[in-house]
DNA sequence: GGCGCGCGATTTGAATACAAAATGTTTGAT
DNA sequence: ATCAAACATTTTGTATTCAAATCGCGCGCC
Protein backbone atom coordinates (compact mmCIF):
# COMPACT_ATOMS: atom_id res chain seq x y z
CA UNK A 1 0.00 0.00 0.00
CA UNK A 2 2.20 2.63 1.45
CA UNK A 3 4.41 3.04 -2.43
CA UNK A 4 6.05 6.09 -0.79
CA UNK A 5 9.16 6.50 -3.13
CA UNK A 6 11.49 7.92 -0.32
CA UNK A 7 9.63 8.17 2.79
CA UNK A 8 11.91 9.73 4.98
CA UNK A 9 13.57 11.84 2.39
CA UNK A 10 12.32 15.22 3.36
CA UNK A 11 13.15 14.55 7.18
CA UNK A 12 16.60 12.75 6.50
CA UNK A 13 18.29 15.76 5.67
CA UNK A 14 18.54 17.64 8.42
CA UNK A 15 16.20 20.45 9.70
CA UNK A 16 18.18 23.36 8.91
CA UNK A 17 19.41 22.40 5.64
CA UNK A 18 15.97 22.44 4.63
CA UNK A 19 14.97 25.65 6.23
CA UNK A 20 17.77 26.86 4.12
CA UNK A 21 16.66 25.98 0.73
CA UNK A 22 13.03 27.54 1.98
CA UNK A 23 14.68 30.45 3.61
CA UNK A 24 16.52 31.13 0.12
CA UNK A 25 13.10 30.38 -1.91
CA UNK A 26 11.54 33.12 0.24
CA UNK A 27 14.14 35.32 0.15
CA UNK A 28 15.13 34.95 -3.87
CA UNK A 29 12.12 35.07 -4.99
CA UNK A 30 11.35 38.00 -2.93
CA UNK A 31 8.63 37.16 -0.68
CA UNK A 32 11.16 38.86 1.95
CA UNK A 33 12.12 42.39 0.65
CA UNK A 34 15.38 43.48 1.59
CA UNK A 35 16.04 45.24 4.80
CA UNK A 36 13.07 43.73 6.41
CA UNK A 37 14.03 42.25 9.56
CA UNK A 38 14.03 38.38 10.37
CA UNK A 39 11.32 37.78 13.29
CA UNK A 40 12.98 34.29 14.47
CA UNK A 41 9.60 33.12 16.51
CA UNK A 42 6.94 34.09 13.66
CA UNK A 43 9.31 32.37 11.24
CA UNK A 44 9.23 29.42 13.69
CA UNK A 45 5.96 29.37 13.57
CA UNK A 46 5.88 29.32 9.89
CA UNK A 47 8.20 26.37 9.72
CA UNK A 48 6.74 24.42 12.57
CA UNK A 49 9.58 23.95 13.91
CA UNK A 50 11.82 25.22 17.01
CA UNK A 51 14.22 28.34 16.86
CA UNK A 52 17.76 26.20 16.97
CA UNK A 53 17.31 24.67 13.30
CA UNK A 54 16.46 28.33 12.56
CA UNK A 55 18.77 30.42 13.84
CA UNK A 56 21.72 27.67 12.36
CA UNK A 57 19.81 28.15 8.97
CA UNK A 58 20.03 32.10 9.79
CA UNK A 59 23.87 32.10 10.54
CA UNK A 60 24.24 29.84 7.03
CA UNK A 61 22.31 32.24 5.07
CA UNK A 62 24.02 35.09 6.59
CA UNK A 63 27.67 33.53 5.76
CA UNK A 64 26.11 32.86 1.96
CA UNK A 65 25.39 36.67 1.89
CA UNK A 66 21.87 36.51 1.44
CA UNK A 67 20.93 38.15 5.49
CA UNK A 68 23.27 40.19 7.11
CA UNK A 69 23.40 39.66 11.37
CA UNK A 70 23.84 42.67 13.75
CA UNK A 71 24.85 41.37 16.85
CA UNK A 72 22.09 41.28 19.56
CA UNK A 73 19.82 42.88 17.32
CA UNK A 74 18.61 40.13 14.51
CA UNK A 75 18.75 39.33 11.02
CA UNK A 76 17.85 40.82 8.09
CA UNK A 77 17.51 40.49 4.64
CA UNK A 78 20.94 41.75 2.88
CA UNK A 79 20.39 44.91 0.64
CA UNK A 80 23.36 45.36 -1.96
CA UNK A 81 24.08 48.47 -2.41
CA UNK A 82 25.22 50.12 -6.15
CA UNK A 83 28.87 49.48 -5.65
CA UNK A 84 27.98 45.95 -3.96
CA UNK A 85 26.27 44.74 -6.99
CA UNK A 86 29.17 46.18 -8.82
CA UNK A 87 31.67 44.16 -7.56
CA UNK A 88 29.91 40.88 -7.26
CA UNK A 89 29.15 41.37 -10.74
CA UNK A 90 32.62 42.00 -11.28
CA UNK A 91 33.61 38.89 -9.91
CA UNK A 92 31.03 36.75 -11.71
CA UNK A 93 32.32 37.78 -15.52
CA UNK A 94 35.87 35.95 -14.80
CA UNK A 95 33.60 33.01 -13.54
CA UNK A 96 31.22 32.86 -16.50
CA UNK A 97 33.92 33.75 -19.05
CA UNK A 98 36.08 30.58 -17.41
CA UNK A 99 33.12 28.26 -16.87
CA UNK A 100 32.61 29.08 -20.82
CA UNK A 101 35.78 28.48 -21.28
CA UNK A 102 36.04 24.98 -19.69
CA UNK A 103 32.74 24.47 -21.20
CA UNK A 104 34.03 24.71 -24.90
CA UNK A 105 36.19 21.62 -23.89
CA UNK A 106 33.44 19.39 -22.17
CA UNK A 107 29.84 20.08 -23.18
CA UNK A 108 28.11 17.25 -24.67
CA UNK A 109 25.83 17.65 -27.85
CA UNK A 110 22.94 16.83 -25.08
CA UNK A 111 23.86 20.08 -22.97
CA UNK A 112 24.17 22.08 -26.08
CA UNK A 113 20.47 20.99 -27.44
CA UNK A 114 19.67 21.52 -23.71
CA UNK A 115 20.47 25.06 -24.19
CA UNK A 116 19.38 25.64 -27.44
CA UNK A 117 16.09 24.42 -26.46
CA UNK A 118 15.85 26.93 -23.40
CA UNK A 119 17.59 29.77 -25.73
CA UNK A 120 14.65 29.25 -28.27
CA UNK A 121 12.11 29.52 -25.70
CA UNK A 122 13.89 32.43 -23.88
CA UNK A 123 13.67 34.26 -27.08
CA UNK A 124 9.81 33.38 -27.57
CA UNK A 125 9.71 34.85 -24.03
CA UNK A 126 11.47 38.03 -25.10
CA UNK A 127 8.75 37.56 -28.17
CA UNK A 128 6.09 38.09 -26.25
CA UNK A 129 7.49 39.97 -23.45
CA UNK A 130 7.03 37.64 -20.81
CA UNK A 131 10.04 39.25 -18.88
CA UNK A 132 9.25 36.49 -15.97
CA UNK A 133 9.78 33.58 -18.49
CA UNK A 134 12.98 35.40 -20.42
CA UNK A 135 14.25 35.78 -17.09
CA UNK A 136 14.14 32.28 -16.11
CA UNK A 137 15.38 31.18 -19.21
CA UNK A 138 18.18 33.19 -18.95
CA UNK A 139 19.48 32.02 -15.60
CA UNK A 140 18.75 28.46 -16.57
CA UNK A 141 21.01 29.05 -19.73
CA UNK A 142 23.56 30.37 -17.45
CA UNK A 143 23.49 27.87 -15.13
CA UNK A 144 23.72 25.21 -17.54
CA UNK A 145 26.95 26.61 -19.40
CA UNK A 146 28.33 27.07 -15.65
CA UNK A 147 27.24 23.03 -15.54
CA UNK A 148 28.97 21.73 -18.57
CA UNK A 149 32.43 23.38 -17.60
CA UNK A 150 32.46 20.04 -14.86
CA UNK A 151 33.70 22.46 -12.32
CA UNK A 152 31.83 21.58 -9.29
CA UNK A 153 33.44 24.74 -7.14
CA UNK A 154 32.76 26.78 -9.56
CA UNK A 155 29.34 26.04 -10.06
CA UNK A 156 29.13 26.78 -6.40
CA UNK A 157 30.64 30.01 -6.00
CA UNK A 158 28.91 31.43 -9.35
CA UNK A 159 25.62 30.08 -7.84
CA UNK A 160 26.04 31.50 -4.97
CA UNK A 161 26.79 34.97 -6.52
CA UNK A 162 24.48 34.78 -8.78
CA UNK A 163 21.89 34.57 -5.82
CA UNK A 164 22.86 37.33 -4.32
CA UNK A 165 22.61 39.51 -7.31
CA UNK A 166 19.83 37.95 -9.01
CA UNK A 167 17.19 40.22 -7.53
CA UNK A 168 18.52 43.04 -8.66
CA UNK A 169 19.86 41.36 -11.79
CA UNK A 170 16.05 41.08 -12.24
CA UNK A 171 14.41 44.33 -11.02
CA UNK A 172 16.77 46.07 -13.10
CA UNK A 173 14.25 46.25 -16.59
CA UNK A 174 15.93 47.17 -19.55
CA UNK A 175 15.36 49.20 -22.44
CA UNK A 176 13.80 47.57 -25.81
CA UNK A 177 17.25 48.04 -27.37
CA UNK A 178 19.33 46.86 -24.47
CA UNK A 179 17.10 43.58 -24.10
CA UNK A 180 17.85 43.34 -27.88
CA UNK A 181 21.45 43.54 -27.22
CA UNK A 182 21.38 40.51 -24.97
CA UNK A 183 19.11 38.63 -27.14
CA UNK A 184 21.68 39.17 -29.56
CA UNK A 185 24.60 38.37 -26.95
CA UNK A 186 22.97 34.66 -26.33
CA UNK A 187 22.97 34.12 -29.96
CA UNK A 188 25.98 34.74 -30.25
CA UNK A 189 26.98 32.61 -27.17
CA UNK A 190 24.97 29.46 -28.94
CA UNK A 191 27.12 30.08 -32.07
CA UNK A 192 30.30 30.00 -30.36
CA UNK A 193 29.48 26.84 -27.91
CA UNK A 194 28.60 25.05 -31.27
CA UNK A 195 31.79 26.17 -32.27
CA UNK A 196 33.64 25.40 -29.27
CA UNK A 197 35.17 28.47 -29.87
CA UNK A 198 36.25 29.28 -26.01
CA UNK A 199 38.07 32.14 -26.52
CA UNK A 200 35.46 34.14 -28.31
CA UNK A 201 33.06 33.06 -25.77
CA UNK A 202 34.92 33.99 -22.42
CA UNK A 203 35.35 37.00 -24.42
CA UNK A 204 31.59 37.25 -24.70
CA UNK A 205 30.78 36.47 -21.69
CA UNK A 206 32.49 39.06 -20.11
CA UNK A 207 31.00 41.88 -22.24
CA UNK A 208 28.06 40.58 -21.38
CA UNK A 209 28.13 40.64 -17.67
CA UNK A 210 29.68 44.21 -18.04
CA UNK A 211 26.28 45.32 -19.77
CA UNK A 212 24.21 44.16 -17.24
CA UNK A 213 26.24 46.64 -15.01
CA UNK A 214 25.31 49.06 -16.61
CA UNK A 215 21.40 48.29 -17.09
CA UNK A 216 21.66 48.02 -13.39
CA UNK A 217 23.52 50.74 -12.61
CA UNK A 218 21.17 52.61 -14.93
CA UNK A 219 18.32 51.46 -12.65
CA UNK A 220 19.74 52.31 -9.39
CA UNK A 221 20.38 55.78 -10.82
CA UNK A 222 16.30 56.08 -11.73
CA UNK A 223 15.43 56.32 -7.41
CA UNK A 224 11.66 55.31 -8.11
CA UNK A 225 12.70 52.78 -10.61
CA UNK A 226 14.91 50.75 -8.09
CA UNK A 227 12.33 51.27 -5.30
CA UNK A 228 9.71 49.50 -7.45
CA UNK A 229 11.73 46.79 -8.21
CA UNK A 230 13.60 46.31 -5.20
CA UNK A 231 10.52 46.62 -3.36
CA UNK A 232 6.57 45.69 -2.92
CA UNK A 233 5.19 43.65 -5.18
CA UNK A 234 3.87 45.17 -8.58
CA UNK A 235 0.22 45.64 -8.78
CA UNK A 236 -1.87 48.63 -8.07
CA UNK A 237 0.06 51.68 -7.99
CA UNK A 238 -0.92 53.94 -5.19
CA UNK A 239 -3.18 57.20 -5.88
CA UNK B 1 41.25 52.98 37.02
CA UNK B 2 40.13 50.82 34.48
CA UNK B 3 41.60 51.97 31.44
CA UNK B 4 40.09 49.15 29.06
CA UNK B 5 40.43 49.52 25.40
CA UNK B 6 37.42 47.36 24.30
CA UNK B 7 36.26 46.15 27.31
CA UNK B 8 33.60 43.49 25.93
CA UNK B 9 34.54 43.29 21.95
CA UNK B 10 35.47 39.86 22.49
CA UNK B 11 31.84 38.99 24.13
CA UNK B 12 30.67 41.35 21.59
CA UNK B 13 30.98 39.46 18.60
CA UNK B 14 28.52 36.92 19.39
CA UNK B 15 30.41 33.54 20.50
CA UNK B 16 29.78 31.68 18.03
CA UNK B 17 31.42 34.28 15.19
CA UNK B 18 34.24 34.01 18.02
CA UNK B 19 34.20 30.02 17.63
CA UNK B 20 34.07 30.44 14.29
CA UNK B 21 37.67 32.10 14.18
CA UNK B 22 38.89 29.97 16.15
CA UNK B 23 37.91 26.52 14.55
CA UNK B 24 38.89 27.81 11.21
CA UNK B 25 42.53 28.81 12.65
CA UNK B 26 43.10 25.51 14.10
CA UNK B 27 41.74 23.95 10.52
CA UNK B 28 43.94 25.94 8.87
CA UNK B 29 46.81 25.60 11.09
CA UNK B 30 46.40 21.91 10.35
CA UNK B 31 45.85 21.09 14.24
CA UNK B 32 42.77 19.28 13.24
CA UNK B 33 43.74 16.78 10.13
CA UNK B 34 41.54 16.07 7.08
CA UNK B 35 39.13 13.67 8.13
CA UNK B 36 38.92 13.67 11.53
CA UNK B 37 35.99 14.16 13.30
CA UNK B 38 34.36 17.02 15.19
CA UNK B 39 33.33 16.10 18.61
CA UNK B 40 31.13 18.27 19.96
CA UNK B 41 31.29 17.99 23.34
CA UNK B 42 35.05 18.12 23.47
CA UNK B 43 35.22 21.18 21.69
CA UNK B 44 32.30 22.70 23.97
CA UNK B 45 34.87 22.12 26.68
CA UNK B 46 38.48 22.88 25.11
CA UNK B 47 36.28 26.75 24.21
CA UNK B 48 34.46 26.57 27.34
CA UNK B 49 31.17 27.23 25.73
CA UNK B 50 28.11 24.99 25.08
CA UNK B 51 27.04 23.00 22.27
CA UNK B 52 24.25 25.80 20.65
CA UNK B 53 26.70 28.28 19.46
CA UNK B 54 29.38 25.54 18.33
CA UNK B 55 27.08 24.05 16.30
CA UNK B 56 26.09 26.89 14.92
CA UNK B 57 29.45 27.41 14.07
CA UNK B 58 30.24 24.02 12.90
CA UNK B 59 27.22 24.89 10.49
CA UNK B 60 29.09 27.75 8.87
CA UNK B 61 32.06 26.18 8.35
CA UNK B 62 30.86 23.51 6.58
CA UNK B 63 28.98 26.33 4.04
CA UNK B 64 32.51 27.57 4.09
CA UNK B 65 33.52 23.85 2.55
CA UNK B 66 36.10 23.71 5.62
CA UNK B 67 33.94 20.98 7.26
CA UNK B 68 31.97 18.04 6.05
CA UNK B 69 28.50 17.46 7.65
CA UNK B 70 27.01 13.84 7.43
CA UNK B 71 24.00 13.43 8.44
CA UNK B 72 23.37 12.38 12.03
CA UNK B 73 26.80 11.29 12.09
CA UNK B 74 28.95 14.41 12.94
CA UNK B 75 31.28 16.98 11.41
CA UNK B 76 34.68 15.93 10.11
CA UNK B 77 37.42 17.77 8.34
CA UNK B 78 37.00 18.23 4.72
CA UNK B 79 39.41 16.65 2.89
CA UNK B 80 39.81 17.54 -0.50
CA UNK B 81 40.11 14.95 -3.27
CA UNK B 82 43.02 16.27 -6.00
CA UNK B 83 39.71 16.76 -8.24
CA UNK B 84 38.76 19.69 -6.15
CA UNK B 85 41.67 20.98 -5.03
CA UNK B 86 42.51 21.15 -9.17
CA UNK B 87 38.78 22.72 -9.47
CA UNK B 88 38.97 25.26 -7.12
CA UNK B 89 42.49 26.28 -8.30
CA UNK B 90 40.69 26.68 -12.19
CA UNK B 91 38.66 28.85 -10.29
CA UNK B 92 41.23 30.66 -8.35
CA UNK B 93 43.43 31.65 -11.32
CA UNK B 94 40.58 34.19 -12.97
CA UNK B 95 40.30 35.43 -9.57
CA UNK B 96 43.36 36.02 -8.89
CA UNK B 97 43.62 37.54 -12.95
CA UNK B 98 40.63 39.90 -12.35
CA UNK B 99 41.93 41.10 -9.00
CA UNK B 100 45.37 41.74 -10.79
CA UNK B 101 43.91 43.54 -13.45
CA UNK B 102 41.51 45.94 -10.78
CA UNK B 103 44.51 46.28 -9.05
CA UNK B 104 46.72 47.91 -12.12
CA UNK B 105 44.39 50.29 -12.05
CA UNK B 106 43.88 51.57 -8.53
CA UNK B 107 46.86 50.21 -6.59
CA UNK B 108 48.69 53.55 -4.61
CA UNK B 109 51.91 53.89 -3.96
CA UNK B 110 52.01 52.54 -0.61
CA UNK B 111 50.20 49.21 -0.91
CA UNK B 112 52.79 48.83 -3.96
CA UNK B 113 56.01 49.45 -1.58
CA UNK B 114 54.56 47.09 0.75
CA UNK B 115 54.25 44.33 -1.43
CA UNK B 116 57.47 44.80 -2.55
CA UNK B 117 58.87 44.94 1.15
CA UNK B 118 57.04 41.73 1.70
CA UNK B 119 58.42 40.37 -1.93
CA UNK B 120 62.33 40.89 -1.08
CA UNK B 121 61.20 39.00 2.53
CA UNK B 122 59.97 36.50 0.72
CA UNK B 123 62.93 36.24 -2.23
CA UNK B 124 65.45 36.12 1.57
CA UNK B 125 62.98 33.17 2.61
CA UNK B 126 63.81 31.23 -0.73
CA UNK B 127 67.64 31.64 0.07
CA UNK B 128 67.32 30.90 3.48
CA UNK B 129 65.02 27.72 2.36
CA UNK B 130 62.71 29.04 5.38
CA UNK B 131 59.28 27.37 3.36
CA UNK B 132 57.38 28.43 6.12
CA UNK B 133 58.45 31.73 6.09
CA UNK B 134 58.48 31.78 2.49
CA UNK B 135 54.73 30.49 2.22
CA UNK B 136 53.38 33.61 4.41
CA UNK B 137 55.04 35.99 2.73
CA UNK B 138 53.33 34.54 -0.32
CA UNK B 139 50.31 34.03 0.71
CA UNK B 140 50.50 38.10 1.59
CA UNK B 141 51.89 39.32 -1.62
CA UNK B 142 48.36 37.68 -3.05
CA UNK B 143 46.05 38.69 -0.57
CA UNK B 144 47.41 42.79 -0.86
CA UNK B 145 47.42 42.20 -4.54
CA UNK B 146 43.09 41.17 -4.08
CA UNK B 147 42.76 43.52 -1.76
CA UNK B 148 44.31 46.41 -3.79
CA UNK B 149 41.55 45.37 -6.76
CA UNK B 150 39.07 47.57 -4.53
CA UNK B 151 36.53 44.85 -4.62
CA UNK B 152 35.41 42.84 -1.37
CA UNK B 153 33.07 40.53 -3.50
CA UNK B 154 36.09 39.77 -5.03
CA UNK B 155 38.52 39.42 -1.77
CA UNK B 156 35.61 37.38 0.38
CA UNK B 157 35.30 34.86 -2.57
CA UNK B 158 39.52 34.89 -3.19
CA UNK B 159 39.80 34.13 0.61
CA UNK B 160 37.36 31.56 1.30
CA UNK B 161 38.82 29.07 -1.95
CA UNK B 162 41.96 30.18 -1.11
CA UNK B 163 41.71 28.99 2.54
CA UNK B 164 40.23 25.61 1.31
CA UNK B 165 43.44 24.55 -0.82
CA UNK B 166 46.09 26.25 1.42
CA UNK B 167 47.27 23.03 3.32
CA UNK B 168 47.62 21.17 0.16
CA UNK B 169 49.50 24.44 -1.35
CA UNK B 170 51.25 24.23 1.64
CA UNK B 171 52.10 20.51 1.69
CA UNK B 172 53.14 19.85 -1.46
CA UNK B 173 56.73 20.69 -2.04
CA UNK B 174 58.23 22.08 -5.11
CA UNK B 175 61.34 21.11 -6.67
CA UNK B 176 63.67 23.64 -6.65
CA UNK B 177 63.49 24.45 -10.44
CA UNK B 178 59.75 24.94 -9.76
CA UNK B 179 60.34 27.12 -6.57
CA UNK B 180 62.63 29.25 -8.31
CA UNK B 181 60.09 29.24 -11.16
CA UNK B 182 57.42 30.57 -8.99
CA UNK B 183 60.21 33.03 -7.80
CA UNK B 184 60.30 34.39 -11.65
CA UNK B 185 56.64 34.60 -11.44
CA UNK B 186 56.70 36.90 -8.65
CA UNK B 187 59.29 39.33 -9.88
CA UNK B 188 57.75 39.74 -13.07
CA UNK B 189 54.93 40.64 -10.87
CA UNK B 190 56.23 43.27 -9.44
CA UNK B 191 57.12 44.32 -12.02
CA UNK B 192 54.05 44.55 -14.38
CA UNK B 193 52.00 46.01 -11.14
CA UNK B 194 54.94 48.94 -11.02
CA UNK B 195 54.03 48.85 -15.27
CA UNK B 196 50.65 48.80 -14.64
CA UNK B 197 50.34 46.40 -17.46
CA UNK B 198 46.85 44.83 -16.74
CA UNK B 199 46.70 42.33 -19.26
CA UNK B 200 50.47 40.94 -18.91
CA UNK B 201 49.77 40.72 -15.56
CA UNK B 202 46.32 39.28 -15.60
CA UNK B 203 47.70 36.58 -17.96
CA UNK B 204 50.99 36.29 -15.42
CA UNK B 205 48.56 35.30 -12.72
CA UNK B 206 46.82 32.55 -14.49
CA UNK B 207 49.99 30.44 -15.53
CA UNK B 208 51.06 31.12 -12.08
CA UNK B 209 48.47 28.92 -10.61
CA UNK B 210 48.51 26.62 -13.63
CA UNK B 211 52.03 25.50 -12.29
CA UNK B 212 50.80 25.18 -8.60
CA UNK B 213 48.05 23.35 -10.26
CA UNK B 214 51.12 21.38 -11.47
CA UNK B 215 53.19 20.65 -8.48
CA UNK B 216 50.09 20.07 -6.43
CA UNK B 217 49.23 17.45 -8.84
CA UNK B 218 52.23 15.82 -8.48
CA UNK B 219 51.97 15.69 -4.86
CA UNK B 220 49.03 13.73 -5.23
CA UNK B 221 50.72 11.51 -7.25
CA UNK B 222 53.29 10.58 -5.06
CA UNK B 223 51.17 8.81 -2.66
CA UNK B 224 53.80 9.06 0.42
CA UNK B 225 54.48 12.72 -0.02
CA UNK B 226 50.41 13.51 -0.44
CA UNK B 227 49.72 11.36 2.95
CA UNK B 228 52.80 12.93 4.36
CA UNK B 229 51.59 16.48 3.50
CA UNK B 230 47.94 16.12 4.46
CA UNK B 231 48.42 14.19 7.30
CA UNK B 232 49.89 13.91 10.30
CA UNK B 233 53.05 16.42 11.67
CA UNK B 234 55.95 15.50 9.96
CA UNK B 235 58.86 14.08 12.50
CA UNK B 236 60.20 10.79 13.08
CA UNK B 237 59.43 8.16 9.71
CA UNK B 238 57.86 5.09 11.61
CA UNK B 239 60.43 2.43 10.85
C1' DG C 1 35.07 -20.62 14.10
C1' DG C 2 32.64 -17.07 11.56
C1' DC C 3 28.64 -14.24 11.11
C1' DG C 4 24.38 -11.99 12.19
C1' DC C 5 21.50 -9.98 15.76
C1' DG C 6 20.35 -7.20 19.53
C1' DC C 7 21.49 -4.49 23.40
C1' DG C 8 23.84 -0.64 25.75
C1' DA C 9 26.63 3.54 25.44
C1' DT C 10 27.82 7.53 22.99
C1' DT C 11 26.85 11.20 20.02
C1' DT C 12 24.06 14.05 17.27
C1' DG C 13 19.56 16.61 16.39
C1' DA C 14 15.92 19.44 18.02
C1' DA C 15 13.11 21.73 21.57
C1' DT C 16 12.64 24.16 25.63
C1' DA C 17 14.18 27.19 29.24
C1' DC C 18 16.72 30.91 31.00
C1' DA C 19 19.47 35.27 30.80
C1' DA C 20 20.79 39.50 28.64
C1' DA C 21 20.31 43.04 25.36
C1' DA C 22 17.52 46.24 22.74
C1' DT C 23 13.26 48.55 21.65
C1' DG C 24 9.08 51.12 22.66
C1' DT C 25 6.27 53.43 25.90
C1' DT C 26 4.95 55.85 29.67
C1' DT C 27 5.69 58.94 33.14
C1' DG C 28 7.80 62.67 35.37
C1' DA C 29 10.38 66.87 35.45
C1' DT C 30 11.66 71.18 33.42
C1' DA D 1 4.66 71.09 25.61
C1' DT D 2 8.98 68.81 25.13
C1' DC D 3 12.58 66.03 26.48
C1' DA D 4 14.61 62.50 29.11
C1' DA D 5 14.88 58.66 31.98
C1' DA D 6 13.14 54.42 33.77
C1' DC D 7 10.25 50.55 33.14
C1' DA D 8 7.98 46.89 30.62
C1' DT D 9 7.97 44.17 26.53
C1' DT D 10 9.97 42.05 22.89
C1' DT D 11 13.74 39.78 20.83
C1' DT D 12 18.10 37.82 20.73
C1' DG D 13 21.94 34.88 22.66
C1' DT D 14 23.26 30.89 25.25
C1' DA D 15 22.59 26.89 28.13
C1' DT D 16 20.22 22.82 29.32
C1' DT D 17 17.20 19.04 28.44
C1' DC D 18 15.05 15.48 25.87
C1' DA D 19 14.68 12.35 21.94
C1' DA D 20 16.52 9.80 18.12
C1' DA D 21 20.09 7.81 15.54
C1' DT D 22 24.61 5.69 15.22
C1' DC D 23 28.45 2.93 16.87
C1' DG D 24 30.68 -0.69 19.50
C1' DC D 25 30.36 -4.88 21.71
C1' DG D 26 28.89 -9.26 23.39
C1' DC D 27 25.89 -13.03 22.77
C1' DG D 28 23.77 -16.59 20.32
C1' DC D 29 23.21 -19.13 16.09
C1' DC D 30 24.57 -21.51 11.99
Amino acid sequence: MNTFAQPQSILRRSLHLEVVQSLRELILTGEFEPRSRVNEVALCERFGISRTPLREAIKLLAAEGLLELRPNRGARVAALSEVEVAEILQVIGPLEAAGAELACGRITEGELAAIETAHLDMVDAWKAKDYDRYFARNRQIHDAIMAASGNGALQSVYRSLSGRVQRARFSAHKTDEQWARAIDDHNLMIILLRRRDATALAQLMRDHIKSKRIIISAAYSAPDAAKRGSGRLRGAAPS
